[in-house]
DNA sequence: CCCGTCGATGTAATCGATTCCACGAGCACC
DNA sequence: GGTGCTCGTGGAATCGATTACATCGACGGG
């Protein structure tokens, strides 16, 4: 692979006219400059990002961690910071943590290794020393869509708060009193918030959520599945599952199928996550949508934003309820999903 | 952040035996290295990848161009292919081509530049200039899924023959004779291979496959649902269409959706690739599952040998015929999802 | 006792870029 | 005509590692 050393012999100058060619830096002649371009063409000359970086000490490269590729959610949200650095000019380097803190430490630290200029973290858990370190060094760094209370590191999320309202609003309205969740790991913001917002919104209708009626998940199928199972075993069952994501609904319309159940009549579906498939599932899944895409643009922003020194902030965007048949049919739709 | 230096100046050894100590070379003194392991705990030091990798011509890293993240069928086979890369002691950068070819050149070009040991390619299209230098010139490459004929670089795909052929007769035995195809790109192995496939399992049974029955899609999901539109206004519809990926699938769902029509009874629906979500769609959908974790992880292993210096051989793995109910009741199954 | 070998270590070159500094030519101004 | 600028250019240092080569001391064999 030819090198600049190979370009300067064969445009008959130096090393370093090359290199302000290819920046282009204001000093240098038309002649040169032409003999340069004709030289890069002629040997189909590309700069090595390896040297440069050693050099500029950037890489235009972010990182970003994520709890769980499979996840439709994070597909999406990883899409579009994919897209939003890529007009920024900068690459994304992907980590699937899958769930696992030994595996997104693995991942921070193969990034930080790389000298990415910054990183995007869901996290999957408290957060470990290597973390810590890593943004108390002043490493940037922003949280999506999860975050770590008490480090001092923007977070870009959604509100969910007045949609669960609207949902509660909904399923009080369809008739539900007994109302469930399966939650996501307490290590995570996502699983305890959404837990608390739930219980709040169920308050403001003199509803209570019994300890019996929180399942502890892990944000993936099989924990869905497993919680539901053991409400349906209970003497007194739940009428309505709420799924703190896309994938532990999933694991719940298994355990109903698998039973010879009926989504809604024996047991209400609702999930956190709107994602295509709701839409033809059997039935159609009411769900929690967050602006996914603009989550991930806004993530990019902020982090891009602290890179190059400016100041890079928090943002909350709400989330919406959308209305389908898993939780009822003669529902009044607050709205209607356009997807 | 510290650098070799730091550590040999903490440790009191030159820079050479520091490396020594990394590297773990055999003439080290015990006295040293316990020393230099004490440094580098004390200064947290980790070692630059970016310098590591300018002077040992190495980054231990595969680059993944994939043709569009958003599909299932390809987010599982990027984790597998992180998945058995880690266990290899490889990254993996993932590039969406979002099946531009612009797109796809745009990551070939980043990741060429950033000197990665290998390439992983689903192509979009017939392959560019760029690529194509890239093979000849020797970059160590695979073709997963899809490929580029004429081009001397490995393939790892499935087989999608045999599958075909037991879905046709399982058709054929619910009594359906007007079948139609959801095409991908014509600029793909897979968009033309599963046309002929097709055909040719339907000459089997002496069916034909009439110009008409053709629909040209992208493998997005928009187009399928404008190519199934199309043959619902057909004078004689098809009674089946079959979908060359999940998305077009999706997309032929909205479709029959948006006319207030059902699968199986007003139009049959099967597609090529199996995900989670057609164990719950209404009605489950019949398809063709690739072994894609497999694909994945052999990709990766053909892609090492070929960069460690080792052949590195092609792989054809069978796909196999997944029925529910999406194309009529009655049917023997022919095998049973385990999913 | 001397020489060859081996083990531990340091010095310095190297990878491919960027960039500071010096230098010479050309030009304008006084 | 000399002085001082600007412009274009090249030499060389630098980034942080790896590694060939040189060096030096200890040790064993003849």
């Amino acid at each position: 692979m030819a090198s600049i050393k190979d370009v300067a012999a064969e445009a008959g100058v130096s090393v370093a006219t090359v290199s302000r060619v290819l920046n282009d830096h204001p000093s240098v002649s038309a002649d040169a400059r032409t003999r340069v371009l004709a030289a890069v063409e002629t040997l189909g000359y590309r700069p090595n990002a390896v040297a440069r970086s050693l050099r500029t000490d950037q890489t235009h490269t972010l990182g970003l961690v994520i709890s769980d590729v499979m996840n439709p959610y994070f597909t999406e949200l990883a899409r579009s910071v994919e897209e939003e650095a890529r007009a920024l000019g900068y690459s994304v380097i992907i980590g699937n943590a899958d769930e696992r803190p030994d595996l997104q430490d693995h991942h921070v630290r193969t990034l930080l290794d790389r000298r990415i200029d910054g990183l995007l973290v869901s996290p999957t858990d408290g957060g470990s020393p290597l973390m810590l370190d890593a943004a108390r060094a002043g490493t940037p760094m922003v949280f999506v869509d999860r975050w770590i209370p008490g480090v001092d590191v923007p977070v870009v999320r959604a509100d969910g708060r007045s949609a669960v309202r609207d949902l509660v609003a909904h399923l009080h309205r369809l008739g539900h009193r007994r109302l469930a969740i399966i939650a996501g790991p307490a290590a995570t913001t996502t699983g305890r918030e959404r837990v608390e917002v739930f219980r709040e919104a169920l308050g403001a209708y003199g509803l209570e959520l019994p300890d019996a009626y929180i399942g502890q998940g892990d944000f993936q199928a099989e924990s869905g599945r497993l919680v539901t199972e053991g409400f349906l075993d209970l003497a007194d069952p739940p009428e309505v599952v709420f799924a703190a994501d896309n994938l532990m609904a999933l694991g719940a319309l298994d355990a109903v199928r698998a039973r010879g159940l009926r989504v809604p009549d024996d047991l209400a579906l609702a999930a956190f996550d709107d994602i295509r498939w709701f839409v033809h599932t059997d039935p159609p899944i009411t769900a929690i949508a967050q602006p996914t895409g603009e989550l991930g643009r806004a993530a990019v922003r902020a982090l891009v934003d602290r890179i190059e020194g400016r100041p890079g902030e928090s943002v909350t965007l709400p989330a919406r309820l959308v209305v389908r048949r898993s939780c009822g049919e003669n529902s009044t739709p607050v709205q209607r999903s356009t997807t």
